[in-house]
DNA sequence: CTTGACCCTGTAGTTGCTACAGGGACCATA
DNA sequence: TATGGTCCCTGTAGCAACTACAGGGTCAAG
């Protein structure tokens, strides 16, 4: 045995049903049963569920999920059809890694300034505004 | 009139009915109504939705996105408590930032290998695999 | 004065989990 | 060897966060 699906679930802060749930929509293949009918899982699988555990918490839905793990899983060296989908995700991920950053800001805004004991007029909303078009 | 809920739904990419579902649990507050019973939104209310929707897709729940806007709208300077939710959000926006920041190398990674039409292995999902515990 | 694009209030369906119910497997120990 | 605790199995039903649609009113343009 390599591991159960309880310790796969240690291992990535996943509930045991969203895992079976994963195997159910083929984000997760079917994993060797032991004698006991145990799921058996190895270190391949440990990483995959662990990508798309990281991924959903990033914001993304699982069809990006697999979209994402396509790029993975592709053999056939498509590379017209990976080449858009990656950048894709890519202008995405930058746009996300700027929002953050944006909202990173104004959190230390508000814990300095509450460390400080100032009443800082707080602006975290701002952080994510809406797009200006003077 | 200043913006309808379809201008606000535009300019954030939000469907209307998901407007209307953020005023019916609280996290919108409700608008104004035009005679004509349309709801009349300000500038205010545009960044607010902004600010949900942006931090949804950064994978925040609505729960969380109640608390982050909850540091903005506090008036009582109860500094403990914004502090603590503050540091804990902080903690978990850096988080964030280091995973897409190791996704978007990966991404960066297939996208080159594309272009100069190598066979490269494909590691994407080592980018946001388990944490090593040797 | 009608046609199309908006808005209104419902309610029902979808996605992505999450929580049981009901039962079997395994293992320590009394 | 029996009994308790902790795992695992297959269902199915419920919850969060939307999303779509039915049935109807509003309104500017032609």
């Amino acid at each position: 045995m390599v591991l159960t699906i309880g310790e796969m679930g240690k291992a990535t802060n996943t509930k045991i049903e969203t895992i079976r749930y994963y195997e159910r929509i083929g984000l997760l293949p079917r994993p060797a049963r032991k004698t006991n009918n145990y799921r058996d899982y190895g270190q391949a699988e440990l990483g995959r569920l662990s990508f798309i555990r990281r991924a959903r918490d990033l914001g993304f839905s699982l069809d990006q999920v697999r979209a994402l793990l396509g790029l993975s899983d592709d053999r056939s060296c498509d590379c017209a059809g990976i080449d858009r989908i990656a950048k894709e995700h890519l202008q995405e991920v930058d746009r996300k890694i700027a929002d953050l950053q944006a909202l990173r800001r104004e959190l230390k805004g508000v814990i300095d300034s509450c460390d400080g004991g100032t009443v800082a007029q707080c602006r975290i909303i701002d952080a994510l505004g809406p797009v200006r078009m003077d």
